[in-house]
DNA sequence: TATCCAAGGTCAAAGAAAGTCAATAGCAAA
DNA sequence: TTTGCTATTGACTTTCTTTGACCTTGGATA
């Protein structure tokens, strides 16, 4: 009495052992395959395969779409995980992130330049203040990304 | 499945690779080439072939006409400096974003897997839209960053 | 000079995916 | 039997691509 979005699961996991741990599919030739409504694969993948069960989907509309299924590296990672999922919450002020990317790179689980670029897109200064315009947002910590690459690399010579 | 676009690009892009940075040919021909309709090459050229991406398009109609395409090399400090005071600006899209990174990654002025970072970071997914709250914005920043050196991280192996 | 033809340009409509969401269905536990 | 979760479905939306009809430009030629 298997539940179609049990059986959809197990295909993709076999799928993803077989190539390693990425997969690129089209939602709705596995509709089709399966029978079921194409809805029913967003719904396999909102409900077993998140961040939490240690997946990353990517996905592309239009002509030659498709959508991505990359199993995260978990083992070794799970405290990357742990924050991902519990340790970073809804909300997150800049000294505790920093904290966060600190550990981080102490415990090499990023290296020191990766900690220098997610320093730089956290950073208060990229955040301009209560204004909810994402695109000045965005702007901001673009510019900040890119001076910290520039300070980076100006220190290699 | 793979988009005529996407083969167009690769194609174009790989004869700027052997001619040096520009090139020059007729709309037509190409189209015929690859069995597409004219316009195609149009949309070609304005998806993937702009300014922010590095190029610049220049074209002649009537008898003779052609369309030349010239890959933009600046050195690196000039063109990093040049997005920084006034490329980017006050505000910027999450698609003019993506041409950015692209572009640097392109140049070969940041690395892929910085590319991979900085697309994380200014992603319109980490940027919870309504709520002006700061700190909401950054863990979602944080989020995405770390799912993405995961992602990198696990395709190496 | 006027006309014609050979380009390239534009734009809107159609097509091809994927995403969202709310209504409904199934089932198990209380 | 009610309640409440998990599944399933389908209508509607959004995004990206492809196509074709029509427009504009520039050179050649009568």
């Amino acid at each position: 009495m298997a539940r179609i979005s049990d059986v959809i699961e197990d295909f993709l996991k076999a799928l993803l052992t077989e190539s390693e741990g990425e997969l690129e599919l089209q939602r709705n030739d596995l509709a089709s395959y399966f029978e079921c409504a194409p809805s029913q694969i967003n719904y396999v993948l909102a409900t077993r395969f998140t961040l939490n069960h240690g997946y990353y989907i990517e996905s592309r509309r239009g002509g030659g779409g498709f959508i991505r299924i990359t199993r995260l590296d978990v083992e070794k990672d799970d405290y990357m995980l742990y924050l991902l999922t519990e340790g970073i919450g809804k909300e997150l002020n800049e000294q505790n992130a920093k904290q966060h990317i600190q550990c981080l790179v102490e415990q090499e689980f990023v290296t020191k330049r990766d900690g220098q670029l997610m320093r730089a897109a956290i950073s208060n200064k990229t955040i301009p203040i209560p204004s909810s315009l994402k695109d000045a947002i965005r702007a901001g910590v673009l510019k900040s990304m890119l001076t910290s690459i520039l300070a980076l690399d100006g220190k290699d010579k």
